[in-house]
DNA sequence: CATATGACCGCCA
DNA sequence: GTGGCGGCCATAT
């Protein structure tokens, strides 16, 4: 991955606010990117100083290695949790949040 | 170059 | 509602 890419992509996770989701596809898109997996493999490895908690799967899970620490930390900012996946209905961020700020 | 492996996604049965 | 499958794309071997 340049340089480039991995820190467009560390932008848009780090304008998720507080309160607030969105899918690793939302994020791609928001960082220009083509791939959702691309995503996932930045936190993976870059993402501890981000806010990566508020990033899900498109149907609002989670992958099970980080399901407890993230479920923990969405319920603390007043995400609603439904029968293991996060409303998205209700905390979904509208695209385009990175640039109409 | 070929295969395998993921913090993934959309479609279809 | 669930799984299976193919597609996706960077990395590792």
């Amino acid at each position: 991955m340049d340089e480039a890419r991995h820190e467009r992509i560390r932008a848009a996770v780090l304008a998720i606010p507080e309160g607030w989701v969105a899918t690793y596809g939302d994020v791609a898109a928001e960082a220009g990117e083509r791939s959702a997996r691309v995503v996932g493999k930045v936190l993976s490895e870059d993402g501890a100083d981000l806010p990566w908690h508020r990033v899900l799967r498109a149907d609002g899970s989670s992958a099970p290695h980080i399901l407890d620490e993230q479920h923990a930390r969405l319920r603390a900012e007043g995400v609603e949790i439904r029968d293991g996946r996060v409303v998205l209905a209700h905390h979904r961020l509208a695209s385009g949040w990175l640039s109409r700020r």
